[in-house]
DNA sequence: GTCTGCTACCCAATCGTTTGGGTAGCGAGG
DNA sequence: CCTCGCTACCCAAACGATTGGGTAGCAGAC
């Protein structure tokens, strides 16, 4: 802990002090192996090293960058961090960026299309060296302009066909639901679905319909309903549902933990008891899950590494490197909300 | 929407194009009232300010905040932005900042002393003009070091006494939950204080325990009980209330409504159902106590406007400006965990 | 004795803005 | 005619770091 102001202290400073040009003081500190490679002589380098220690010296970026034309700035735009599911991947983004000397801004969007482009304009008004974008639309317009304007991004959470992206197995999330609802004797169910836009919704729905389909079951169109990610959105879904009274489900998927918690509450207020009279599965795995009164079936996708993962392919674009999309396996968490075997009716 | 990267034209392109010295470009695209001042001809300023939409022209941050030594970026330290309240507080910030024209970083030191010096190191290594601290510890070490290196910076949330701060009014919050469990009927109340280096957890405690005692109630020491803000901490907790038969309370205050939400967990587990045999009431009022399977009756805390009032505070600070604290009230929000009358035993 | 190759440096331009200090040109007042 | 005060600009020096291109000095080879 140094105990001065960063940026009181420079590279002419240091170099003055030592009696060396500031080139050379900024190759010595700067050059990673340059040490014995003809940069500076091993004891010069030694002293540079141990007075810019000592006066806590600490390079100005916004200089540096203005010269090298690389800010070390990652742009982070989500449809807001007060989602859990994306609060947790920016803290992997964080964690990643740090580790490789990047910062990062992020913003929310409210995954309004207006307001997704003023936040990208701001960004690279900001001059970031690269996005990454947490709140692709499936009509992805925007992502084409930016690839037309050169702009380094890579999507997360969220894929786009023909875009780089780290997410998570969606599509086997909801397979991996539908065999255990359909293995717990569920043959009647409905699915909340979330927003269309969002190939998370749209994957783990398609995912959990394949697969039950497969097993030999059947859902008809009318037992998927689209609808927010959040609380409200779930309940008002379960509640259409459930109050069908011609093809009342057994069970419910739901592609979000908190749509999943409305749809408990819904429940709940017709008089089911979730775990007996209803299943539930949610998505993703929140912290809540487990902890709630009935503790909430889930699909845990690794949100963390989601995150992590989102920044190494946006440094290897960066890096111009090959890069492939990549798309983490989830694990299914079954707990009370749906731990139990259908009997007949 | 300009079609081209932003950094691709400058103000010497400007200047170049339409024959001018770029200092004048840069004082007709920078004066705010200096059009009419001897700035530049009317005429002139508006050929400037067309071409510079049509191109496109941005600034470069980077540029312009070496020379000013301003880089109009604030940096935000939160505990974890996993915590709802922190991410809806960032939220507040985000927009505040964007109004002001300046950018965010926002970064999770998860209440570890060290990270929170780390996180701050790397804040001030990138310039940041300034400092919004969420997680600030009642043994507040690191704000006396920054005040000496005369950092400027205010406090979120967590309020410390000689430091500036925009916080909710934790102590009246816990006021009124006393308020209101003492006129339902309980006499016999518990606290989830939450984490004792936090003022939030320690106000609020402190608030209902003065007023439960001013209206003439009792509340033994072992009633209070310290535990980490979340779900998991306020299980535990209350499993150690509520095995305690010796004194077994019909009312439980969680500072925090995530500890709530577990302490519901708990008491469900016990065989209690909460709104008839217990009551609960949390602190912030998240989306999700009112969606909750029993809905959870809490403090409403301005969150958004905590956010925003620390943005105000920081660019006053940086503006020289005398800067009063600033401390929100709450409202309480009763719902079934605690909207019955305790009958008397 | 010259040439080559190496070490250990230095020099100066450059990135894009900002800003204190000019100055040319013009009309009006004395 | 000189001076004053405008207006509407221009000039150049910063800000701090980076980097391509030097160069002085020395050792060894031919």
């Amino acid at each position: 802990m140094t105990d001065i102001r960063p940026g009181s202290v420079t590279l002419k400073d240091l170099a003055a002090e030592l009696g060396l040009h500031p080139s050379t003081v900024s190759r010595i500190l700067h050059g990673e192996s340059d040490t014995a490679r003809g940069a500076a002589a091993p004891a010069t380098a030694q002293r540079v090293r141990d007075l810019a220690k000592k006066v806590g010296y600490s390079p100005d970026p916004q200089a540096a960058s203005l010269r090298t034309r690389r800010t070390h700035l990652l742009g982070v735009i989500v449809p807001r961090l007060s989602d859990l599911v994306l609060a947790v991947m920016y803290e992997g983004i964080e964690e990643a960026a740090d580790d490789a000397n990047y910062s990062t801004f992020v913003m929310n969007s409210r995954d309004d299309t207006a307001m997704q482009r003023r936040k990208v304009e701001v960004m690279l008004s900001r001059r970031v060296d690269g996005l990454i974008i947490g709140d692709a639309h499936l009509d992805g317009n925007i992502l084409d302009e930016l690839s037309v304007r050169q702009v380094p991004f890579v999507l997360m959470n969220r894929a786009i066909a023909g875009f780089t992206s780290a997410t998570c197995d969606d599509t086997l999330g909801g397979a991996l639901v539908a065999q255990h609802l359909w293995d717990r004797g569920h043959r009647v169910v409905s699915v909340i679905a979330g927003e269309k836009y969002a190939s998370t919704a749209v994957d783990r729905t398609s995912g959990f319909i394949s697969r039950f389909r497969a097993l030999g079951g059947a859902i008809p169109e009318s037992a998927i309903v689209w609808a927010p990610f959040d609380t409200m959105g779930g309940r008002a879904a379960a509640d259409t549902i459930l109050r069908n009274t011609n093809r009342r489900p057994s069970a419910i998927f739901a592609v979000n933990d908190f749509a999943a918690i409305g749809a408990m509450g819904a429940a709940n207020s017709l008089g089911l008891l979730v775990g007996r009279d209803l299943a539930i599965v949610g998505f993703n795995d929140t912290s809540l899950a487990a902890q709630l009164p009935i503790a909430l079936s889930s699909v845990r996708s690794p949100m963390l590494d989601i995150g992590r993962e989102a920044v190494k392919l946006l440094l290897g674009v960066l890096n111009a490197d090959r890069v492939e999309s990549v798309r983490l396996a989830p694990t299914l968490c079954v707990r009370a909300s749906s731990d139990f075997e259908r009997t007949a009716t």
